[in-house]
DNA sequence: GTTGAGCGTT
């Protein structure tokens, strides 16, 4: 029914415009031949790689994850991502972390984002507000969710 | 190399 990305969809649709180009250099009666002969490919192809997908073993797991976003602020100039990583990673499973950097100087901002499962990012945020780290006190929140749409499921 | 309230990038 629907294609698995949007990479299988522009394939598509790049297939299916040289097909059209080269149909349209042939007679009306190979041209006939050759869209049914397309039909039965694309047919074949979209069930193959249906069938493989759907048995494809652990890729479910990806991203079914639950995971909030950690707001992280007033942290140390000094601190890199794997510090804060390790820090959050006391807490439970960390999936990402970001330190923002000016767009123009590069320099680190002093706050970041890391993202946990869900558990975990209320715990964390629980364990490490207003807590001192390196002479610094962190204000750790959830942060706001991008304006990002169409959830489904 | 500096500074100190804050919610954002592939």
């Amino acid at each position: 029914m629907k294609f698995p990305d949007q990479r299988s969809f522009i394939i598509s649709a790049l297939l299916g415009l040289i097909a059209f180009f080269i149909a349209h250099t042939m007679s009306a009666a190979l041209q006939t031949q050759f869209a049914l002969v397309v039909a039965i490919s694309t047919l074949l192809g979209g069930i193959i790689t249906s069938y493989f997908s759907a048995t494809s073993f652990e890729s479910a797991t990806d991203e079914t994850i639950k995971t909030k976003t950690i707001y992280v602020g007033n942290l140390p100039y000094r601190a890199n991502e794997s510090v804060v990583r390790s820090l959050f990673e006391e807490q439970g499973t960390v999936v990402n972390v970001r330190l923002l950097k000016d767009k123009n100087t590069g320099k680190r901002r002093g706050f970041g984002f890391v993202e946990m499962a869900e558990a975990d990012a209320e715990k964390a945020i629980a364990a490490l507000n207003d807590k001192e780290f390196q002479q610094r006190t962190l204000k750790v929140r959830e942060a706001k969710q991008k304006p990002e749409d169409s959830e489904d499921e």
